[in-house]
Parts: structure tokens; sequence; C-alpha cells
DNA sequence: ATTGTAATTGAATATCATTCTCAATTACAT
DNA sequence: ATGTAATTGAGAATGATATTCAATTACAAT
């Protein structure tokens, strides 16, 4: 337990978009928010409740739920990847923008960072008049790790 | 009625598929099909349930949820938004690869093509030897109608 | 420190898109 | 024409997320 002096500054973030929309600071959402910190990049709604079982925390689903929201809104975290069963959730908090590939066999999910694409990004949001909140670039396919067994497997058939 | 002389070619494609993999055509997934063909740019399932309402077909919203990934893996439609209630669907053959930008007021769905992006991306994968099946490129925000009826109302708050 | 009040909570229940089950039907290779 | 595996509709199941409501709590004002 203990150590997560490293969160004071997502804690005055949180805090400071609580106050400025009259909403309280409570036990439970500081609890969610640690809960966030300590997990891994990628995470859902039910990774923070297991996180929270295992520091013995009682905060319920519900208000799990009810806290992403404002985790989005007060620029803590953001929803990465849809269309799969549930949503995946990500930590943006002083992270640089990047984008993912996701490995369609295995889930892994790969990030990286492409400075040309954002000028891109920029120069089409500019000559349609879009003001844009949000990219979201996401490609869909196999990692090496999977290429490799995939190979492989191939390869038995072929021998049997 | 009538008038589906267009969807042939369509149609040969999804019973190729559906012949390949030893699955019957059957009058269902014909009338789903067309009901896809007739669809506007973007639709989703409940959308060709109505639309199959309209044209006095019975078929059910369980064959519709069947027929629709057989749709995608025989190359007609893809899923396009996650992320909102439903997924997005839209016709994907003989058609140029493009992205999406997404009013988050009006919900309008803007295409672009953009070749340069294309370029970058196969970069990528190349350097992380990552084999791609799919790119998707979102970008969220605010069209240019929204914007004006935004600034528009900011103005009138501030005479009141 | 006390109090008033609006915000918050947990538990249970609702929602709602999507998937599944199963008995009856159908496409189509032979 | 026939056998059989695939398909169908209806309804029930699933499962992530949202909502309801009575009890509790944070915190601004006193």
């Amino acid at each position: 337990m203990g150590c997560i002096l490293a969160s004071t500054t997502y804690e005055e973030q949180f805090k400071n978009f609580l106050k400025k929309n009259n909403l309280k600071f409570t036990k439970e959402r500081r609890e969610v928010l640690r809960a966030i910190t300590i997990q891994r990049d990628h995470f859902h709604a039910e990774d923070i409740y297991q996180q929270l079982r295992k520091q013995k925390s009682n905060v319920s689903l519900a208000t799990i739920y009810r806290t992403i929201p404002l985790l989005i809104d007060s620029g803590l975290i953001k929803g990465t990847i849809y269309g799969g069963e549930r949503v995946v959730y990500e930590k943006v908090y002083n992270k640089p923008h990047h984008y993912h590939m996701v490995c369609l066999n295995c889930g892994k999910i790969i990030e990286f960072i492409c400075p040309d694409m954002e000028v891109i990004q920029n120069n089409i949001c500019r000559n349609n008049i879009f003001l844009s909140t949000e990219y979201n670039l996401e490609i869909k396919g196999y990692c090496q790790d999977c290429r490799r067994k995939m190979m492989n497997e191939k390869k038995e058939q072929k021998i049997q």
C-alpha cells in the first residue's frame, strides 16, 4: 500500500474539475482515481472494479461507471478502443498523443506516435472547417508474434 | 419496386462467398443484401430491419444480425463507427478507402480520402512488422454548421 | 462545530443492442 | 425426388452499461 505520491497532480486535476462543476470529491471517487493511476496502460471498467476489490475497497460497479465520464471530462482518461464487447480506456494525462495497432489474434495493443499524421489531420480539419476534439486511428491486423505462430501452424499442417 | 439491376455484382460477390463456405443463398439473405444496396451510406442493423419492413419483407432481426458478419466477410460492408450505442456499418464494395469525421453535435458523418495518410500507415506497419487488415481513422469534433449555430447561441446569451 | 442541502452512494432493477436456443423449414447436391 | 446440413423466426438469454430510490455524506454557510 502507500506509494501514491506520484498521483498528486492527477488528484489536483480531478479536484479542480469537480469543484468547477459543483461536484464532490468523495472517498469513492478518490479510490477510483487511485485505482486508475495504478492500472496498466489499457483497462476497462471491470478492471477498475477488480483492482479496488484487491485493495479491500467496496466501491460499487455503479459508482465506477458513474465516475468514468467524470474522469474523461477532466482529461485524465479517454475511451480508446470500441467495437469489442467492452470499451477500453487509457490514461491520457500528460501523455503525448498517440495511435494504436490492435492484434486481432492475441488482442495486444501497440502504441505509436506519428507527428506526420498529426500534421495531415490538422490540414484536413482546416480544409473542412471542422473543429476536432479527438483523433482516433486504429490499425487492426496481426502482430509479429502471431504472424510467426500462424506461419508455423501452416507448416505443420503441410507436414501432416 | 424493381430497379435492383445495379446490385448484380453485389449479389455475385455474395453468392461466391456463400458457395465457397458451403452456405446457402436464401430468400432472406437476398432480401437483406438488397435492403443494404438501397440503404444510404451509413446505417445500422435496425435500419436494415426498417427498410425490409417498408418493403413488406418479414426477415427477422435475428436473421439480419446473422447475415451482417457474412456481408462483412464477403467484403460488401464493414463496421465503421463504434462507441455509440450501436455499430454503424457502411458499404465498401468497389469504394475507395476513406476516413471519417463525426460531428459530436448533429451526428453528421463526413467522409474524406487521404492518400498521404495511406502511405504513412503502410510505413508504420512495415516498420513494426504488423500485418494490417484494416485502418480506421475517426476525427471527432464539430462541423461547420454546428460551430456556426453554437457561436450564434453564445452571442444571444451575451445579449440577454 | 452545527446545520442545511444538494450531491452521492450501494443495491437492485432496468435497458437495449446483440446473441443464442430450438423446433420447424428450406436450399441444393446427389 | 430425396437426404441432410444449413437456415429460419420467435422468444429467451446475455452482458455491459444506466437508472431508480432511499439512505448517507461532503462541504459551504452560519
